[in-house]
DNA sequence: TGTACATCAGTGAACGCGCGTTCACTGATGTAC
DNA sequence: TGTACATCAGTGAACGCGCGTTCACTGATGTAC
């Protein structure tokens, strides 16, 4: 009785086998919201969501693991590109690095299962860290960029900027990782409003 | 070559099965503490830490859920004591629940793959939420209490405790959880200092 | 225009592994008579 | 004080399962002559 997914799907003409490709990384990434969490998310039920026998899946990834951090990368662009054009409908400094805030939280609350593989999960960068070669190194350098903003126009103390976009990261990530470990906890609605506000009225320079 | 733990350990006399139940805990602690994930502990290994096959854990434990919720709830109550201790030493209501956030903190960096697995794992519980029933539960109900003698005091503005205290543990949490899940990041050390402070000006009543 | 051939996306069956768990059992220990 | 017995902590072997992965293969498709 396995569905076998779109089960008529028929073998990619020869040069194209990168839609396939693009369709399993697409499946991984639907399975893993859906399932909320990488454990559910198999090989086998990959395939089965593309339509394609689980070894064909090896022709394009080279295991499983490079399978997962093909769909990081591509997670993280979307979310930086998100957070970018979150961050530029807004004029004030402050105000863009809340909207940027903002946009991480609601963008992890909609892809559980992703974000929890992506920041909840075990370590998928082993070596020494170098943020360059980071996947999400670029989203977290806009960030570094948008704090330096902030001081820069006055709004906020004379503070490091690298370290304080390392601050908001924890803080945003506390309110994106927490609700979706704990979804039974009664949780205000405007949390996020709530914390990112505190946080930032922390940083702003006293008047 | 699986060295048998305390390979000669006799087995327990009649009336004190309740010995080895302990031993259990402690050796599933200890193994979540240094495998740094739920994953990793399982049923065998436990037993082998325990010096005990795998079937007599089941003597004690009902399936392999219950010996890990039991685990939560012991460590649970130690977090909450530790959290209560570190808080006692002051008497500044807004500098108390700053020593309460920080213990929270290197309580979970020292304790990580308990502390994986009681906040960011899966659901432990599944039902509608009832704060009193909770495991943990009594944890948040002090630091609620803390945040409320904060605006009693005059020192924060009239948020509410409740969704305040919500607040405060997602920054905790941030800060614990991201730094266990990316340890290679080039963190500040002062990091829970530098998150938590911000966090309690924001909530500070102008003056 | 027709045919032989290399390419390569995808298949079907099987592998070894570690897992949680079950089952019938053993044998030391405290207790009843 | 001695013996039969019930209790119960712990054992050894095995179960079924789903996993990631490998291997030899098939067969449609584009290309070269």
């Amino acid at each position: 009785m396995s569905t076998t997914g779109s089960s008529a799907r028929p073998r990619a003409p020869r040069g194209e086998g990168d839609r396939t490709r693009e369709e399993i990384l697409d499946a991984t990434e639907r399975l893993l919201i859906e399932a909320g969490s990488e454990d559910a998310v198999s090989i086998r039920a990959i395939g089965d969501a593309v339509g394609v026998t689980p070894p064909s899946i090896y022709r394009h990834f080279e295991d499983k693991d490079a399978l997962m951090l093909a769909v990081c990368v591509r997670h993280f662009a979307r979310m930086d590109a998100r957070s970018e054009a979150a961050a530029a409908e807004v004029d004030d400094p402050v105000a863009a690095l809340r909207a940027r805030g903002l946009a991480y939280v609601k963008d992890g609350l909609q892809n559980p299962g992703t974000y929890r593989f992506l920041f909840m999960g075990g370590v998928h960068v082993r070596d020494d860290f170098e943020l360059e070669r980071m996947p999400g190194s670029e989203a977290f350098i806009h960030l570094v960029d948008a704090v330096e903003r902030c001081v820069e126009a006055g709004a906020f103390r004379r503070v490091d900027a690298f370290e304080t976009a390392a601050g908001l990261w924890t803080v945003v990530h506390g309110v994106t990782s927490l609700q979706l470990s704990h979804p039974h906890f009664p949780w205000p609605e405007d949390l996020a409003e709530q914390v990112i506000d505190a946080q930032l009225r922390g940083l702003t320079a006293e008047d």
